[in-house]
This record gives C-alpha cells, sequence and structure tokens, in this order.
RNA sequence: GGCCCAGUGGCUCAGUUGGUUAGAGCGCCGCCCUGUCACGGCGGAGGUCGUGAGUUCGAGUCUCAUCUGGGUCGCCA
C-alpha cells in the first residue's frame, strides 16, 4: 500500500495500487497505548527517567535543594529540585500549578514512603492566577465548616479532605458488588415524580411542563414494583427531602442506598442481607482503602453480628439504665438513639444494633403491621454509634390489606393507580430498606456534621457550590 | 419555624470594667539556609472589626434592628 498523502476531516486519503484515492477511516481504540506513568509503578522504576504530571501540592524551598510535592490522584510525590540538575527557575513555580515533570527515580530513606524523583525537567502546564485561599498542604485544614463547603473545590484538594469521598466511593461499592454478588438488579428510577411515596408537605414541588410535580423523596414506590420484575433491586441515588431543619445530621438532598427484596420470610432476611453488605464494604475498605483509613485514622467497626432488640425495650433499657424518663413513646428522641448506641457498646461493645418493631403509628401506609399486635409494624432502623442510618421493614405485599391500611388512613387512590395496580396483579411478600450513604460515612469517619462527608451539601442556606 | 451561640486581614483566632497606634499563628511577598516532610531564621505587605441606627467626650467592646453562619428541637436517612 502507498502513503498517506492527504488528510480532510475525518478521513485519510491513500492511493490504491490503480493510482485512485480511497477513503479510509480513523478508528478510536482503548486507552493503553501511551501507558501513563503512576505512582505505583514508579516504585519499580529505580534509576530510571520517568515523566508524569500532577498538581504542585507543596514547596519547601531550603536553598540549595528544594522540594516539590507533587499531587496525583494515587497520593503524593515528593520531588527533589536541585539547581544544577534541572534548568527551571524554581522561583518561578507557584502552588496549585500543574505540570509535567521529567526526572530519575531514586529509592530515598529519607523520604516519604521511601522514593523521590529528581528532577531534570518541568513544564508549566497551567499556573495559578491567584494564591490559594486555604493552606491546603497542611495535614489538618485549619478551616471553619463553612469556608471549607464555600470553597469546595479548593478544600478538597487537602489529602485527608479527599479521602473522605474515596472512602464513601469504598461504601458505595461495596454496596454494588455485594448485592449484585446476591443476585440483585441495579435499577435507576426517575427522580421527577407526580407525587411523593411517603406523602406530607417534605416535597420538593416544581412545574412539569404546566403540570404539578415533585423531586422523589424516595425510590420506594418504583423499587417495591421492580420487585415484582426482579425479585432482588438496589439503587443509589439522590433523594430529597424539602424539610425545614438545619442539624449535623440532615441534608435536603442525600445519596440513599437502596435495596428491595422479594420472596423475604420476615426482616430477618433484611437485617441479615444489610450485615452482609456492612461486612463485605469493611472488607472491602480494609483491602483497597488502606491508604485512606490510615489518612483518616479510621478504626472500622467489627459487624460480624449485629446486636437486635425491639424498639419497646431499648426505650426501656436506657430508660433504666441512664435514669431518662419515656417522654414520646412512638418515636426515638435523638437524645434516645445516642444512648441506645451507647448502652450497645458498653454491654456488648457493639458499634451497631437494630432496633425492630417500631409503631405502626410512626409508619408509612406501606408499612407490613406485626400480624400478632397491629400497633407494631415488621419494621427496622439501625443505629450506628447512636445514629439512625437505616429505616428498613417489610412491606405489605397483599392488594386488599394495602387498600384498607390506605382507607384507614383516608389517603386518596387518586395519582396511585400504577402503583397500586402492581399489586392488584401480584406482588411477592417482600421488603427493603434504605440508607443513608452520608450518615454512614460520618459515623465510620467520626466526624461531627453530615455536610463534611456530602461533596456539595444541600442544606436550608446551601444551594452553591 | 422556635430557642441558643458566633461574625475582627486570604484562613483560624485573641482583644481586659468602653480609652488613644486593633494583635497572634498559618498563608502571601523579599532575603538566608543540602534533606525537608506542619521545615527553620530575618524582614515586609495586608484589617474603616458583617451591615444600619443609637447611647457616649470616646464603641471591635454597650443597646436595637437586620443579614450571614453554626448548634438545638419538631421531622427524618
Amino acid at each position: 500500500m502507498s502513503e498517506v498523502f492527504g488528510h480532510a476531516g475525518l478521513f485519510y486519503f491513500k492511493e490504491n495500487f490503480e493510482g485512485q484515492e480511497e477513503k479510509v477511516m480513523e478508528f478510536v481504540e482503548k486507552p493503553g497505548k501511551k501507558q501513563e506513568q503512576t505512582l505505583p509503578r514508579m516504585r519499580e522504576l529505580e534509576g530510571q527517567e520517568v515523566t508524569t504530571k500532577g498538581a504542585v501540592h507543596s514547596i519547601r524551598n531550603m536553598g540549595e535543594v528544594v522540594f516539590v510535592i507533587l499531587r496525583r490522584r494515587e497520593g503524593l510525590l515528593q520531588m527533589v529540585y536541585e539547581r544544577e540538575a534541572c534548568a527551571f527557575p524554581i522561583r518561578e513555580l507557584k502552588e496549585a500549578s500543574t505540570v509535567q515533570v521529567w526526572g530519575t527515580v531514586r529509592r530515598e530513606e529519607r523520604a516519604p514512603n521511601g522514593m523521590e524523583l529528581h528532577l531534570s525537567r518541568i513544564r508549566v502546564l497551567s499556573a495559578p492566577e491567584k494564591p490559594l485561599p486555604l493552606a491546603i498542604d497542611k495535614w489538618k485544614l485549619q478551616t471553619s465548616l463553612e469556608a471549607k463547603l464555600d470553597l469546595r473545590p479548593i478544600s478538597l484538594r487537602n489529602v485527608r479532605e479527599r479521602a473522605v469521598f474515596k472512602i464513601q466511593e469504598g461504601l458505595t461499592r461495596g454496596f454494588r458488588e455485594y448485592l449484585t454478588g446476591q443476585g440483585f438488579t441495579e435499577i435507576h428510577t426517575p427522580k421527577i415524580t407526580a407525587r411523593g411515596a411517603e406523602g406530607g408537605s417534605n416535597l420538593f414541588k416544581l412545574s412539569y411542563f404546566h403540570k404539578p410535580a415533585v423531586l422523589a423523596q424516595s425510590p420506594q414506590f418504583y423499587k417495591q414494583m421492580m420487585v415484582g420484575v426482579f425479585d432482588r433491586v438496589f439503587e443509589t441515588a439522590p433523594v430529597f427531602r424539602a424539610e425545614k431543619h438545619n442539624t449535623k445530621r440532615h441534608l435536603n438532598e442525600y445519596t440513599s442506598l437502596d435495596f428491595e427484596m422479594g420472596y423475604i420470610e420476615g426482616i430477618q432476611d433484611l437485617m441479615e442481607m444489610e450485615t452482609g453488605f456492612l461486612g463485605y464494604a469493611m472488607e472491602l475498605l480494609k483491602k483497597e482503602y488502606q491508604k485512606e483509613l490510615e489518612l483518616l485514622q479510621v478504626k472500622l467497626p467489627c459487624v460480624d453480628r449485629i446486636p437486635q432488640v425491639r424498639f419497646e425495650e431499648a426505650k426501656r433499657l436506657v430508660a433504666e439504665k441512664y435514669g431518662r424518663t419515656i417522654r414520646s413513646p412512638f418515636d426515638l428522641e435523638p437524645e434516645e438513639e445516642s444512648l441506645i448506641g451507647r448502652y450497645f457498646q458498653e454491654e456488648y461493645g457493639a458499634d451497631f444494633v437494630f432496633v425492630t418493631d417500631y409503631p405502626s403509628k410512626k409508619r408509612p401506609f406501606y408499612a407490613m403491621d406485626d400480624p400478632e399486635d397491629s400497633r407494631f409494624t415488621l419494621s427496622f432502623d439501625l443505629l450506628f454509634r447512636g445514629l439512625e442510618v437505616t429505616t428498613g421493614g417489610q412491606r405489605i405485599h397483599d392488594y386488599r390489606m394495602l387498600r384498607e391500611k390506605m382507607e384507614k388512613r383516608q389517603m386518596e387512590p387518586e395519582g396511585m393507580e400504577f402503583y397500586l395496580d402492581a399489586f392488584r396483579y401480584g406482588m411477592p411478600p417482600h421488603g427493603g430498606l434504605g440508607i443513608g450513604l452520608e450518615r454512614l460515612t460520618m459515623q465510620l469517619l467520626g466526624r461531627e456534621n453530615v455536610r463534611e462527608t456530602t461533596l456539595f451539601p444541600r442544606d436550608l442556606g446551601r444551594l452553591e457550590p
């Protein structure tokens, strides 16, 4: 074949044997031809000249020798700048620049992680217009939560802040991998809906082509209906609550790890599935997120087995042990939750506890009442170090029972026909749960405010960034 | 929405019973330092104290209003 002699848009033109022009398609292939130099790979290249790219995280100028810390997705790399070896005028290098660098890999005991790069060339890819508003290279950001959130794209460049969201990724991955392994199908349900699953006033209203609509406060109806299709489904997606609260554990948009499971015998099956997920997630973190766990000095909880206690029993236990009077018999006050967490920590060394059999009054219409005592439901919450991170339970699967309970609560079936139809045409016994991802992350990392474990929190006063 | 607390350089804070020129650490700029890893040393720039009104000879400090943020309660994951 003859040479390429022209290039026009998408096509190369080649001359074929007859001397005529022939169009030749250009193809895109998967990455891999130009292999990127990552930090783990670099460790194996002692003495070799390599190139890599990253951000200038920190510059420590000692006079004759300058330490430049490069930040990459895998971590930090110490680079050594010496005037004789590298022509770049070091004073012109600014923190927060992004660079391509060339240099020799050296094992060095004095370097962090025992390895450093001796620079021979620096190419600045971009330089900051202003100095950083936060000192991101410090071990801990000495900054208020407000400044951290207002300057999110900057504050997250701190390696410990960033690690929070790697851990969060690990939890989501754990949920996805574990449930997939258990035969669950991952689904994606609409977030714009005609009406809410729980009812009530905590809905964000919006206009959908001149029709009233709301942002989904839960994937509840959709995941239940999909149990009739896939038997087992899960979703990791945002939910929206227009609640005017302003506390360290509430958000107006949060990520819900939801699953719904058919052909269950009871809530035991659900709690076992969640226990299995937690165990899997902790193992995954231990295996693949060691660096982040060390950065954040996290001690992973033991989740081989989780104690379970009935709602009323839990209330009684903490009232007895901590001398607290029961004010609201139908719900757990935040202080009670915290005391229940403390009780099971002290008595059983447990970080988690399932609280079961919540009063029917406080649960939505689709919750299955206890056949033995209809004042209670076959439901549970999971408390993690004294904070509710999960609500779950068995649902009503019988069409008539569902209609009866709706009538009892004076609920109109208008707008719910599609949901009710699924039951009219047969649904298996089923149940499920929802886990607040940000809360789970917060408790795991021992953070004080759920906004810290939310990438871009939405709360009463925060719509940006 | 109710109640409590806080707004002082880019960041985090101190500022006495109201008193004359509002301080510190980090960051930034300049100079010095072959091994730092929260580097260190010397020097420098940068603030009309959230905003408005009031009390007073005098307000960062006291009063009222307002805005912003944090906590808490109801509700929830």
